[in-house]
DNA sequence: ATCCTACAATGGACTCAGTCCAAGTCAAGA
DNA sequence: TCTTGACTTGGACTGAGTCCATTGTAGGAT
């Protein structure tokens, strides 16, 4: 992640303690948290960390492209840093618990054009849905 | 949409004019309202349907699998009652038009055995989006 | 036709996720 | 070390949805 901290640096983001502490926090692989549960762990490191910044510095790694926005559930939006090597996601119905997987094939060259209304489809987004093994 | 209120009434549900206006105002293809919409719509032939009403019968409708809901912004959930014939959904990036759409193909085949951890996967939800002519 | 009652509707308070903003703080270039 | 504009803060606010005590009523029983 710190390769994340040099890229940002290098885009003219201003390194704050904030912004490293959200930038650490998310780091690692099948990484899907809540804006809440990033200033719950943000907050461990650095207690005075408001929930604005938390939303505020989510909002710009989504538009910079660093972090990708994922609502599984229609409640509150997980935050997936694994930005860079596309991927779906596999949602357990249990227990909620995401992991990123690669499906085979081109999801988009999989809607015929009869089927696209006149649409210029760029993007397909998958949820598969299942139980986990400790929920099975 | 007759049908979907002689079904409901053969499983026993008690039949208000508030469920057949909200019903009513579900009716045709590629509807996908959200609660707020469908209470407006439904306030317009009985003003005083409530709001809490709306969102009660919306989830009947949905536990009975006669409504679908969806997310595709992260936003308001939107119900869909086209529910008896499986699809997906083609989103304009541009304006948020839903279309009701049909791939090719079983996705949850597209899974490989080595990308799904163990889990029992059952379903995929695919989100495709785009631009509509009129965005384009 | 009327009565009964269990199921349904109501509206207002409440929660949860997220946004907005005016004021204070501080990173980093000069 | 000074300066300044970008960043952070907390609290008020919004939008979507839930909860609940009370009131209303569909539809079977009489």
């Amino acid at each position: 992640m710190s390769d994340l901290l040099e890229r940002l640096r290098e885009r003219g983001w201003r390194m704050t303690s904030q912004r490293r502490v959200i930038a650490e926090v998310l780091d690692g692989d099948h990484v899907h948290l809540t804006a809440d549960e990033v200033h719950v762990r943000a907050t461990r490191r650095l207690p005075e960390i408001s929930r604005a910044t938390v939303y505020n510095t989510l909002g710009e790694l989504v538009s910079l492209g660093e972090v990708i926005e994922v609502s599984t559930d229609g409640r509150a939006k997980r935050y997936d840093p694994n930005a860079h090597r596309p991927h779906q996601h596999l949602v357990c119905s249990g227990c909620g618990t995401v992991r990123d997987v690669h499906p085979t094939g081109n999801p988009v060259a999989d809607l015929p054009a009869e089927e696209r209304f006149g649409f210029t489809v760029s993007e397909a987004e998958i949820t598969y849905r299942g139980l986990c093994p400790s929920c099975t």
